[in-house]
DNA sequence: CTAATATATGAACAGTTGCTCATATATTCA
DNA sequence: TGAATATATGAGCAACTGTTCATATATTAG
């Protein structure tokens, strides 16, 4: 598997934004359908300020899509490639 | 997708071996075969010494094996699931 | 045996990460 | 309008990460 350095890189930021629990929780959470920022924190036992800096992230590097909605923002996946990554890591960690 | 805090920290573990540009090209190095740890170094220009600091860590996972030949020591991918991984980002970062 | 080679490993250090805390902005309510 | 609510964001900081450097161990060559 012949590799550029630049794709390296990508996978390796691609990999880093499911490197975290945190992350991995906020998305899995994303899996079941849209949450507002107050709620994922609630659920997850997070600061706000918390979940919105990881959301942050996660939004710029394209993973989660922001809808607002009177006050609240309600994120939700922005495509399938994450959750795909998300179970087939799933699988290597249950059985495997 | 319900998700147990340990399992979520499985999780994040596994995706923090492919989550560093070195590793990441290790393991691309490694998905064509056996390899010395002198050999990676070479082919990735780096020392041996970090080379072999990141293989310990990915032997700890479990994701890579060691096999001892005279003074050189070759390092292979230890099963599959790392390689799939690897794969689906991939497809990821190139189309997506 | 000694010297050279291949790898492993601990310490130290710079850079990064994820959090909290304080504050800013935006929206709704009274 | 002013108070309350929901989110965003920057600064600061402790913890973690990946590297280099020095050194240790193991194997082979002479």
């Amino acid at each position: 598997m012949k590799l550029t350095e630049l794709k390296a890189i990508q996978l390796a930021e691609l990999f880093s934004a499911l490197s975290d629990a945190s992350r991995v929780r906020i998305i899995s959470l994303l899996m079941e359908g849209e949450m507002s920022v107050s709620a994922l924190a609630k659920e997850l036992k997070m600061t706000e300020s918390a979940v919105s800096h990881q959301l942050r992230g996660l939004r710029q590097m394209h993973l989660v899509r922001a809808r607002k909605s009177g006050r609240q923002v309600f994120y939700s996946l922005e495509d399938e490639h994450v959750s795909r990554l998300f179970s087939l890591g799933l699988d290597h960690v249950q059985h495997g």
